[in-house]
DNA sequence: TGTATATGTGCACATATATGCACATGAGTC
DNA sequence: GACTCATGTGCATATATGTGCACATATACA
């Protein structure tokens, strides 16, 4: 079709239904905060690991850290068992590659389809702040 | 190697650090909002449009949408190009590709390296929430 | 049983973010 | 020039989110 990225058109309104669809505002809310980013950076590090544990390396109180691991994992970043009094929790590997593929399959006609202003040059002769627009 | 993911191997560290540098806040924040999801799937379905045009279709002040498509810009989500008085919006569909290939290839080991409790079976006895845990 | 340890939760509070109004700026039109 | 239209910004306010303390619960151990 040579018209797929008219406005409105079937090709569009596909994509932009798939891609809302997978957009997880579950899953992005709980990769925002730089305190879990660190969650994930050290549980990538050591492996699986206890609440106290990994509180003791940070400077938030124990309870802010359980908070932070137990909405990690209802985003399904991380997984957790329990051991005795202990709750370990680990990266869910395998899951998030998962969902990043899911989103990555969704997002990936945009790269032809959504050309911005369909490829065509910026026509303000450098008055305006389009440096990446044009190809 | 086959202590590759051990605690605090060398593969776990490196790949903690690429994973960290790759997290980028401004971009997952920008899409958590339901708002800018919403401008988002209007803009893929139309096109190219000016900040009035996609205000008019929503509940919010004008000025809201405003803010929030110069947040989607500064994360690299949209482009923009000003249009006499106007000032134009559109998918930046490339980039936001390239930059999820980008998050994928420095998550993907992890599908190898980060499986959880090392594949180990949960010893709970049905007794706790590990249900998509082992296998 | 009593005690110590690990975790989760209610609550109050601080900070961040979203929202809408009023107004300023910039660009087109008369 | 005066006027109109589209956009961006300062400000006050509402809502959401993160934080830490105190306490409750659950498990292990003496």
């Amino acid at each position: 079709m040579i018209n797929d990225n008219a406005p409105g058109s079937r090709a569009r309104r596909d994509i932009a239904k798939t891609v809302s669809a997978v957009l997880d505002t579950k899953f992005f809310k709980a990769l925002c905060d730089p305190v879990r980013a660190e969650i994930i950076r050290r549980l990538v590090t050591i492996g699986a690991a206890d609440v106290g544990t990994i509180a003791k390396t940070m400077t938030q109180d124990r309870s802010v850290i359980s908070r932070h691991l137990a909405q990690l994992e209802r985003a399904e970043i991380l997984m957790s068992r329990k051991d005795g009094r202990r709750r370990l929790y680990d990266m869910a590997g395998p899951d998030i590659v998962t969902k990043l593929e899911d989103i990555l399959a969704a997002v990936s006609p945009m790269r032809e389809l959504c050309v911005p202003f369909g490829g065509r040059e910026c026509n303000c002769a450098g008055k305006c702040e389009c440096g990446r627009a044009a190809a």
